[in-house]
DNA sequence: CTGAAAGCGCTTACAG
DNA sequence: CTGAAAGCGCTTACAG
């Protein structure tokens, strides 16, 4: 049942072995009449090419390699879902390999990938990756980056607008009365994390002057975000509203305010970044920038198959733009612009 | 920087090819003086061989591959979480593959993972679905089948033990002093979804003799539990429980009593299964039935890699329990015993 | 339109 | 301990 070759199918069917691959692949130098007996005999032996084989002499593999830090959580279920899309319409394989966090083994499992697939998707969110496209890790591979720091050197990158949208999300808090805005910062060496932070100081600047921003620290994770949240309500003043760098940490923000009584957005205003399914169950709603990580998924994927020559040609590689979701811990403030 | 081949590599350090492949896999017979320098030179040439000619001479991908449904939601993320876990610890690449929901395809992705992968996980909820070990569509290759019916023929399979779990919920809803438990079944199809609803009868059946089953239709989704939501408060005399076979459609139905102002749990109590992370999260919070579906991934995984000789010991078959997670939405009835 | 042969980049008996 | 050679299962110029 198993190993069936092209060889087997070749004796049956009385060819050669170079008929049965021409035959079965579609080119246009066989026969009709062959055509159909090759097919018709392959079909019943059961016969599938071995990829191994077939990648070896065509130098194709027909699958791309996905390389991302994690695979927990909805943000990668869903880049990955958007990549799948793409690669099932192109018939190419998907093969994914997260580093757990693990930076220094990200080259390791780029270079693993060689001879395995055709292009590499990799996601590295570091403040610092410039090495990456240069590394050889790529092992020569065409490369598409999602959400990294742009490497130069011919790389082609996609992301995410995180200073727009973080400049969008204070002018909203801004536009309801709100003057006393603080921020709760995501991981130290994260590249979109600098970038929301960034937004947010500068729209400050811009639409409050003289205002001091209040910057909190935090790692993108709930409990960080709980920290940020029972801190903040230790401080006079207080802040009027709370912008977290993303919707986990405005959850954590969130339970820290409930359980201390404190009420959103009566008391205290609140908005988050990502737009996760939470945000829409969490009571009050959550306003935040909604980020399409399927789009995200599958336009990186395009971009990598036009490079491949799989498809006529590339998305731009404009940066995606979030879009605001005003849901109700932001409502306006009562009786306005009080300082 | 591409396609530096184990050639290069021995021309180089001026060895035999056949001493750098010994060389690089840490074979004993070879000086170690000699692995020294052939190993510094691959590293300084940016080496890595090429994994279709080694697949291809060794009979061995280092590769599972993964047959899925569909990649949508939390289930298969953690699913796949699980096997990745496990594949990471063994050095393994996880190929993965969904059929969105097109069983026709099922056979064909499998077969297509002929030559890149050594095994096979496979998940195949559907009622029938015998025929995939036979199929030959695994292409002769070892597999595990997750959460589908048992196909026989030296097949392997892990799932989750529904039948109990939906017992062991309808008896927590007996307990509370609910009498008219409805069930919302899942997709006629659907291998899990028959076992849940067994359970469901099973249960009733003994702890409430003489009492009739109510059975509305649903197919996993949240929008069919709403229907279903909508349809029982219809009903006379309405129930006073209702059991969903999965949390979504629990979450629809419980948005379809929230808007009808009726109270959960005060006027009718609520149950799911699978846990996902919403269920903690809605108000009130839903009892359901935990799945522990990472250490579903994980085991079926271990199962895979026993067959092929990778781990000294299969995980026993046995399917996982589900565990019963009582929150608000199943408060004891107030004045119970009430027929 | 078809076949014989070379070659893809490795691994692994087989000699020495 | 090391090398020359065969072979893994395909594809693709090259002849005819």
């Amino acid at each position: 049942m198993a190993g069936v070759t092209i060889k087997d199918v070749a004796r049956a069917a009385n060819v050669s072995v170079a008929t049965v691959s021409r035959a079965l692949n579609g080119h246009d130098n066989v026969t009709d009449e062959v055509r159909r007996r090759v097919a018709a005999i392959a079909e019943q032996m059961n016969y599938s090419p071995h990829a191994a084989a077939r990648s070896l002499s065509s130098r194709r593999t027909h699958a791309i390699g996905v390389v991302l830090p994690d695979l927990y959580g909805e943000f990668f279920s869903e880049l990955v879902r958007g990549i799948d899309q793409v690669a099932r319409e192109h018939g190419l394989h998907l093969l994914v390999s997260s580093y757990h966090g693990h930076r220094e083994e990200q080259g390791a499992a780029m270079r693993a990938m060689r001879g395995r697939v055709d292009g590499l998707l990799v996601m590295s969110p570091y403040a610092a990756s410039a090495g990456i496209v240069g590394d050889g890790g790529a092992a020569g591979l065409p490369l598409v980056l999602i959400n990294s720091q742009d490497a130069g050197e011919g790389a082609v990158a996609l992301g995410v607008a995180n200073y727009d949208g973080a400049v969008a999300m204070v002018e909203h808090l801004v536009d309801c009365g709100h003057r006393r805005i603080a921020f709760i910062a995501g991981p130290d060496d994260n590249f979109d994390a600098h970038q929301r932070l960034s937004g947010y100081r500068d729209a400050l600047a811009r639409r409050l002057p003289g205002t001091e921003p209040l910057v909190l620290p935090g790692d993108f994770s709930e409990s960080s975000g709980h920290r940020a949240g029972v801190e903040l309500l230790a401080r006079t003043p207080r802040p009027d509203a709370v912008f977290a760098a993303n919707d986990m940490m405005a959850l954590g923000c969130l339970f820290a305010f409930t359980q201390a009584g404190v009420r959103v957005p009566d008391d205290i205003a609140l908005a988050g970044f990502d737009d996760i399914p939470l945000a829409r169950f969490v009571h009050p709603g959550l306003t935040t920038m909604r980020v399409d990580i399927f789009e995200l998924g599958a336009r990186a994927a395009r971009m990598l198959l036009a490079r491949l020559g799989d498809e006529r040609e590339s998305p731009p590689a404009t940066p995606l733009q979030p879009q605001l979701v005003v849901r109700e811990s932001s409502a306006p403030r009562r009786g306005a612009d009080s300082s």
